[in-house]
DNA sequence: CCAATTGATCAACACATGTTGATGGGAGAG
DNA sequence: CTCTCCCATCAACATGTGTTGATCAATTGG
């Protein structure tokens, strides 16, 4: 998978308000999915569906224990994601107001 | 529309391998359609609808001038996503191995 | 005025995504 | 073993998303 494709995947798994309140939970500390289910209020169905997502998008990592399974934030992930944007939003610092001309040059 | 849905839509905005390279080749500097037209290898259509998705989740800004519509960095925008997902990855640090107990207590 | 250019918008389509309810499998309790 | 709990998975459905090709409005140049 390509880089740009994984910053993707990343970012589409982090662009949904059930991921979203699953990843700040668990910024927490670590959870089980019924833990997940009463605080957010989803269904286990529901739930597991988000949790899929998130975990092939490397965000969280999952350690099955007996009947349960704890979830927890994948270190550095969150922090990789926030690099990709600062990069991004680095350049824009030194921005000129006319740096190129529109299509190509002499045309326009 | 709430600050979580704010949030959502900008990280859906980035979350895609258009957008992406949209907003990568903003990161330089001011472009017309044109100009992004031939340096993505996209249909005018089609930028038009991601410049337009874009433009929704407050990422971008236009400047109508003449024949032509440029389009740049909102400023603070990325920056503002990125204070989000710091402040999600912030809490990991002090995370303890068993804080909680399963399921709300002495039930498992 | 007429033609060309830039870019937004539309309809139509294919495909992806999220939800619900049901099913199944593994682990532990009785 | 049997029953229950936790969780993953499945089918079915509704909705959202991205693409293409066509059309339209506004601007500019001849």
């Amino acid at each position: 998978m390509s880089r740009d494709a994984e910053i993707v995947q990343r970012l589409q798994a982090l662009a949904e308000i059930t991921r979203l309140g699953i990843v700040r939970r668990l910024a927490s500390g670590e959870r089980c999915v019924c833990d997940l289910q009463s605080d957010l209020g989803a269904s286990q169905s529901r739930l597991s569906f988000h949790l899929k997502k998130l975990k092939a998008a490397g965000l969280i990592v999952d350690r099955p224990e007996g009947r349960w399974v704890y979830y927890r934030l994948a270190p550095g992930v969150l922090d990789d994601v926030r690099g990709i944007l600062g990069a991004l939003s680095h350049e824009v610092d030194e921005w000129d107001h006319n740096t190129g001309s529109c299509c190509g040059g002499d045309e326009c």
